[in-house]
DNA sequence: GCGACAG
DNA sequence: ATCTTGTCGC
């Protein structure tokens, strides 16, 4: 279930880790989560150029289809300063906020970040897991933490992330001959399982279906703001 | 001390 | 994340 004031955000960087270190606790690593899951959710969000306004979008998609059967998006300020492994507080507010608006729960989010493989293994994807109770898996277009080898050049090859002494993620080739993508647990869910869910939704492209349309939501989203509440020019 | 560092 | 030109390929 949902963790009271998980969601809050600290008022440092000390602060930060000591909630990260409080809840990763709280982590389902086993799962296995579903195996079939009807829906799926994607997250992302945009940031303005300026760095102060940045917009959040939720699709949930039908997993048979892959159609968007409903959306939701949130338009705020960084809610945290950049720092690498203190990322999820950044946008955090705006995301819960945008999955808040949905009218249908999915069984499953798909977050784009890392989820286990993190420093405190406590990533984004493990944070709105705990914070929902929902199962996830963090996709990450990039490492954070850990070694690895390149997987096979088909796609579906697959190598081991490993982290001080550890395996904390999958290096996944989701198409043939094109940089890999970085899967980990999240909450709730097995690695393996979150590896089948992610080669599920990327029949076509690198990244998975639901973060393809979550990132044109939220851009979209983000524009129509600027125009929308333009910076007052004097 | 130095380099690395999700989005 | 965002900026940013051309270029290769289906």
């Amino acid at each position: 279930m949902s963790v009271p004031g998980a969601a809050a955000t600290p008022a440092s960087v000390a602060e930060a880790v000591a909630v990260q270190e409080e809840l990763r606790s709280r982590v389902d690593l086993v799962g296995p989560g579903p195996a079939e899951p009807a829906t799926v959710a994607g997250l992302d969000v945009a940031y303005a150029e300026s760095g102060d306004l940045l917009a959040a979008a939720v699709t949930v998609l039908d997993t048979r289809t892959l159609a968007v059967l409903d959306q939701a998006v949130s338009v705020g300020r960084p809610a945290f300063g950049y720092v690498p492994g203190l990322f999820a507080f950044r946008e955090l507010p705006a995301l819960l906020a945008a999955l808040d608006r949905l009218n249908t729960r999915p069984e499953l989010l798909v977050c784009d970040g890392h989820g286990f493989a993190h420093p405190r293994r406590f990533g984004l994807a493990c944070h709105l897991g705990v914070v929902t109770g929902l199962p996830a898996i963090g996709v990450g277009k990039t490492p954070l933490v850990g070694d690895w080898v390149p997987p096979a050049v088909e796609r579906g090859a697959w190598s081991a992330l490993r982290d001080g002494g550890e395996v904390v993620g999958r290096v996944l080739r989701t198409r043939a001959g094109v940089k890999p993508v970085f899967v980990s647990v999240g909450h709730r869910m097995s690695l393996e399982n979150a590896a089948a869910q992610v080669l599920a939704l990327t029949p076509r492209y690198r990244l998975p279906e639901t973060t393809r349309t979550a990132d044109r939501l939220c851009r979209d989203t983000l524009i129509a703001a600027q125009a929308t509440a333009p910076p007052a020019t004097g």
